[in-house]
DNA sequence: TCAATACTTTACGTTGACGTAAAGGTCATA
DNA sequence: TATGACCTTTACGTCAACGTAAAGTATTGA
């Protein structure tokens, strides 16, 4: 049962401990405490994760927030329920989106890619 | 040869035309003028759309104007080249980061459904 | 014992991406 | 001719996500 502390974390995920200070504000983390000192749990270091995942795939911090504790659906009640339900599919319409969204830039970035090389290589052969 | 007005694309692309100017204040799109009025282009509105699109991915303005200055090379020299295709390689290891990111956000959101939808069922037919 | 290292809180500052007036120009049509 | 429906610029406001001191506490090793 290992515990970290609040600079181990930042530099694991490489983010200043100002940061994880910041989400914990917000409340997205709540590391329990010994004396004054942050303890982090390694599910505390799972959110962490989660939250900088849901960064990088742009979503704020309130979305993350929201995503993060439809992980624990232990104590709601059916209604609660439903929304979640609804939540995780608008969710999961936004990831499709992206999804898309990336292949498109790949493709681009293949393109463009490709130009760059054919541009070298005329330069090379073509002395002009 | 079509054109477009800034009140037209930003329903189309459902931005406010401030956005839309904004993204012209920061250089990301310069379309022409007819007296003080915009005028824009198939090739601005082409712009507008990476720049949103890359707006979903989480990139910033700044990101996008780079990226979208990538895909025309035409006047640039042999270390633009260099240059550009590490940024292209750069981005791309972002992009598939994302993939990840994207697919293990669908598999959790996949298992949250899955155990919200249980509990409702228990909740049908056991009622305690 | 004292200096370094790692932790803390409080609080103001900054940056990006727009929002939101305010004040005005142009053109069609009732 | 005046009332909308568009367009424009200028400029201050706002919100999220931190950055950046400043000032203090606690532990550890020379």
């Amino acid at each position: 049962m290992r515990e970290y502390s609040i600079s181990q974390l930042s530099k694991e995920f490489q983010v200043t401990t100002r940061t994880i200070r910041h989400y914990e504000e917000r409340g997205l983390v709540a590391p329990r405490r010994r004396g004054q000192t942050r303890i982090y749990s390694p599910a505390d270091r799972t959110r962490l994760k989660l939250i900088l995942r849901g960064k990088r795939l742009g979503l704020s911090l309130e979305d993350s927030r929201e995503i993060i504790d439809m992980y624990e659906p232990g104590k709601s009640n059916i209604d609660q329920l439903k929304k979640l339900i609804t939540a995780i599919q608008v969710q999961r319409l936004q990831l499709t989106q992206q999804l898309d969204d990336i292949g498109s830039l790949l493709k681009d970035l293949n393109q463009a890619e490709a130009d760059c090389v054919d541009a070298l290589k005329s330069n090379r052969t073509d002395h002009s």
